[in-house]
RNA sequence: GCUGGCGUAGCUCAGUUGGCAGAGCAGCUGAUUUGUAAUCAGUCGGUCGUAGGUUCGAAUCCUAUCGCCAGCUCCA
C-alpha cells in the first residue's frame, strides 16, 4: 500500500542535508530518494530518516521543505529501529515454525528486544532458538520489503479477528485515539505497530536470540502466561560480538561466583534465602556494620534493639496483618496458645519505644536506629543470592518528627546517604519517587503532603529522579535509592519513607508547644538498605576487589621456603599490632602457587619473603592486580597503604 | 507463586541408544626447599538433590517433591 501524497502548491521542495547543504527535489519523492540524490551509498545503508526532526520510514514521501537526515544503524535511533524490526523478524520466524502462534507485544529493551507469543500447546524450547535464528537468517537473505500501511480501526479489528489474533484485538480496543492505525507487512507477516521500521529485512544482519522465559499478558499475574523470547541486535557482527563478550565479562563479577572463590558465604536448600556467613564474609559484614554505626551516631541517631518475635496483636494494630501478612513468617507456640510473628520490619517496635515516655516537641526529632534481623517470606522464584533474601538486617532507622521538620530531615538524610555511597565508591545512584499504592492506609491529604515533601527535597537538591506511580509502601510514599548489579539489573538499596499513619495506629503522640497532643510523623529510612543486598552489589561493583579498608584479609605474608618462616612469623605479629588483617602462608608450596591462591582470594597485598628480604629486614610487595611495588621496609609498605586510602 | 531450564566427588564439569559412576583441581601421603598466578608421584573421596514408578537392569525414561538459574509477578 502506498502513502497518500498530498498535493503541494509548488512541485519542487527544498531539502536541507545534515551538513546544511541544500538541494531541491520533486514533492512526493521519498526521504531515501532525496538522500540518494546527495549520497547513494548512505541512502542504501540508512534504516530510517529524520525529516524535520521526526524519525520516519525511509519511504516516507516528502511534501514540504524540510531538513532530511539519514538515520544510520549505528546511532541510538537507528539501533532502536533495527531492534524493533528484529523483534518483528523473530515473530515472523516463530509464526512460520510454530503455526497457530498468536502475537502479543514485541518491544525494544536495553541492548535488544523481546516478543511475547502464545503458541498454544506448543512449547518453545532452548534448543529451538538456533532453529528460529536460522529461519530469521533465511528471511534476511530474501531482503523482504517491510511496508507500512494505514488502516481504519474497523479494518484492523476485522483483520486481526479474522486471524484470531485476540491479543492484537485487545490492544486495538484499548487505543483511544480515532486516528488510523499503522500496520507493517513483510511477506505474509503483518503486525500492528507504530514503527518506523527498516526498509527491508536485509538490514538485520547481527542478532542473537538469548533466552526464553514466561511473562504474564499485560504484566498481570492473574492473566495467562505467554512465552517471551529475548534477543539482542546490533548494527554489525563486530558490535554484536563485543556485546556478547561484555556479557561474559560481566558474569565474572557475579557475587555468587565470587563469594565462592573468596569464601564469603553460602546458601543451602534447608534455609532458602538465608545466608550462612563464612569468616571472611562475616568480617566484611561487620566492618560495614561498624562503619555504619559510626555514621549514624555522628548523625544524631541512638541505636536500639527490639525483639524478633512479637505477638500478632501488635501487627494487627500496625496494619501489617492486613496488608503484609503474605510476606510474614509466623510462629505458633501451641503450649501457650499464642501466635507470634517474626518481625518483617522494625518500625512497630520503635513506636513502642517512643511510647515508653511522655514526649515533648523539644524531644523531636528523635532518631532511633536498629540493626535488627528481619524475616520476610519472599516468593521462592524471586530469591537471588544476596540480592533477594528472606532474612536480612537493614541499617534501619526511624525519625520521629513534626511535619515542619520533614524537609530538613529528608534533606539531611540525602546528604548522609550520598556521602556514604561515595565512600563505598558508588558513582551512579538511581533516584525514584514511589507514590501511593492501591493497597494503603491513611488519609488522602496526608499522602498529598508526604509526596510533595519528598519531591520538594529532591528538586531542591537538583537531583534527577524518576516517578514510580503506585509503588509506595502501604503506609507512605518513599524515595528509593537504587544501584545496579553486574548485568545492569536495578536493585533498591536505600530508602526514606514518610509515614503519617503508624503513630496514630499506636496512639503515639508528643506534646506540642500549645500543650496539645500531636502524632509525630515517622520517617522510615535506611542508607544501605539491607547489608545482604548492599554487600552483594558491592562485590559486583568492585568485582571482588574490595577497597583496602573492607578486605577481610588485607595482607598475606608468603614465604619462599622454610628458611624464612621465623622472619615471616615476626612480620605477621608486627602487622597485627598495627591492626592490619594479615594471613600467614607457611605451606610447602612454590611461591607462584601461593601467589595464585591469594590472588584468587582477592587479598589486596601479598608480601613475599625470601632470603633477600630476610637479609635486609624488608618485604617484597605485590598487589592483587599483579603490580610489583618492589622491595621496601614495613614502614615503607604502611606509608604506601596509607597513601592509597 | 508462575513459565522454561538445571541438579553427578569439597569445587569446575564429562558421562553416547538404559548395560560395572569418570576427569581436572582441592584434600591426604610422600618426594621436593622452591623467587612473583598452578612442582612431581601416589592415594582418598559419590545412595548421581529426595521419594516413588517403568524395566532383567535407571545418573540416563516417567511422576511427585525440594533447591538452584533466567525471566515474569512481587520486593530492600
Amino acid at each position: 500500500m502506498q502513502h497518500k501524497i498530498e498535493s503541494t502548491e509548488s512541485n519542487t521542495i527544498i531539502i536541507t542535508y545534515s551538513d546544511h547543504q541544500t538541494g531541491t527535489c520533486k514533492a512526493g519523492l521519498t526521504a531515501q530518494q532525496a538522500i540518494a540524490q546527495y549520497d547513494a551509498k548512505l541512502a542504501k545503508r540508512m534504516v530510517a530518516a529524520r525529516v524535520a526532526g521526526q524519525v520516519v520510514d525511509v519511504h516516507t514521501p516528502l511534501t514540504e521543505n524540510a531538513q532530511v537526515i539519514p538515520v544510520m544503524p549505528n546511532e541510538a535511533d537507528g539501533l532502536e529501529i533495527l531492534r524493533h524490526s528484529c523483534a518483528h523478524l523473530m515473530a515472523q520466524a516463530i509464526s512460520q515454525l510454530f503455526p497457530g502462534t498468536r502475537l502479543a507485544i514485541g518491544p525494544v529493551i536495553d541492548n535488544g528486544f523481546y516478543y511475547d507469543v502464545d503458541c498454544g500447546e506448543q512449547v518453545i524450547k532452548e534448543e529451538d532458538l538456533p532453529r528460529i535464528e536460522k529461519c530469521m537468517r533465511k528471511l534476511v537473505a530474501k531482503q523482504i520489503p517491510i511496508e507500512r500501511q494505514l488502516i481504519s480501526r474497523r479494518q484492523a479489528l476485522d483483520l486481526f479477528r479474522g486471524k484470531d489474533e485476540h491479543y492484537k484485538v485487545e490492544i486495538i480496543d484499548q487505543i483511544e485515539d480515532d486516528a488510523p492505525l499503522v500496520l507493517y507487512q513483510q511477506g505474509e507477516f503483518i503486525d500492528l505497530c507504530r514503527g518506523p521500521h527498516v526498509p527491508h529485512t536485509g538490514h538485520l544482519r547481527a542478532f542473537k536470540l538469548q533466552r526464553l522465559s514466561g511473562a504474564y499478558w499485560r504484566g498481570d499475574s492473574d492473566k495467562v502466561m505467554l512465552q517471551r523470547v529475548y534477543g539482542t541486535a546490533w548494527a554489525d557482527k563486530g558490535a554484536l560480538q563485543d556485546y556478547l563478550d561484555k556479557l561474559e565479562q560481566a558474569k565474572v563479577r557475579d557475587h555468587r561466583g565470587l563469594a565462592k572463590k573468596m569464601d564469603l558465604f553460602h546458601l543451602q536448600g534447608e534455609a532458602p534465602g538465608m545466608v550462612f556467613w563464612h569468616p571472611n564474609g562475616w568480617k566484611l559484614y561487620q566492618l560495614i556494620l561498624q562503619y555504619m554505626r559510626r555514621c549514624i551516631v555522628d548523625s544524631g541517631y541512638e541505636e536500639v534493639n527490639t525483639p524478633q518475635l512479637v505477638d500478632v496483636s501488635l501487627w494487627k494494630r500496625s496494619g501489617h496483618i492486613d496488608k503484609f501478612s503474605e510476606n510474614m513468617f509466623f510462629v505458633d507456640q501451641t503450649n501457650e496458645n499464642r501466635r507470634y510473628a517474626i518481625k518483617p520490619m522494625n518500625c512497630p517496635c520503635h513506636v513502642q519505644l517512643f511510647n515508653q515516655k511522655l514526649r515533648s516537641h523539644r524531644d523531636l526529632p528523635l532518631r532511633l536506629a536498629e540493626f535488627g534481623s528481619c524475616h520476610r517470606y519472599e516468593p521462592s522464584g524471586t530469591l537471588h543470592g544476596l540480592l533477594r533474601v528472606r532474612n536480612f538486617v537493614q541499617d534501619d532507622g526511624h525519625i520521629f518528627c513534626t511535619e515542619e521538620q520533614i524537609q530538613q530531615e529528608v534533606s539531611d538524610f540525602l546528604d548522609l546517604l550520598q556521602r556514604i555511597y561515595k565512600n563505598f565508591g558508588f558513582q551512579k545512584i538511581i533516584y525514584r519517587l514511589s507514590t501511593r499504592p492501591e493497597e494503603r492506609i491513611g488519609l488522602e491529604e496526608s499522602w498529598d503532603k508526604a509526596e510533595l515533601a519528598l519531591q520538594t527535597v529532591l528538586d531542591n537538591k537538583g537531583i534527577a529522579w524518576e516517578l514510580c506511580e503506585g509503588e509506595g509502601a502501604f503506609y507512605g510514599p518513599k524515595i528509593e535509592f537504587s544501584l545496579q548489579d553486574c548485568l545492569d539489573r536495578i536493585w533498591q538499596c536505600g530508602t526514606i519513607q514518610v509515614d503519617f499513619c503508624m503513630a496514630k495506629r499506636f496512639d503515639a503522640y508528643y506534646i506540642a508547644k500549645d500543650g496539645s497532643k500531636c502524632p509525630p510523623v515517622i520517617l522510615h529510612r535506611a542508607v544501605l538498605g539491607t547489608f545482604e543486598r548492599f554487600i552483594g552489589i558491592l562485590i559486583e561493583e568492585t568485582a571482588g576487589l574490595l577497597p583496602f579498608w573492607l578486605a577481610p584479609v588485607q595482607v598475606a605474608v608468603l614465604t619462599v621456603s622454610e628458611k624464612h618462616h621465623s622472619y615471616a612469623e615476626k612480620l605477621q605479629e608486627d602487622l597485627k599490632k598495627l591492626d592490619i588483617r594479615v594471613k600467614l602462608d607457611l605451606r610447602d608450596h612454590k611461591i607462584g602457587y601461593k601467589i595464585r591462591e591469594h590472588s584468587v582470594l582477592r587479598v589486596p597485598y601479598l608480601l613475599i619473603v625470601g632470603q633477600k628480604e630476610v637479609d635486609t629486614m624488608q618485604v617484597s610487595v605485590r598487589t592483587q592486580a599483579g603490580d610489583h611495588l618492589g622491595i621496601m621496609s614495613i614502614e615503607g609498605f604502611l606509608a604506601h597503604v596509607k597513601s592509597c586510602l
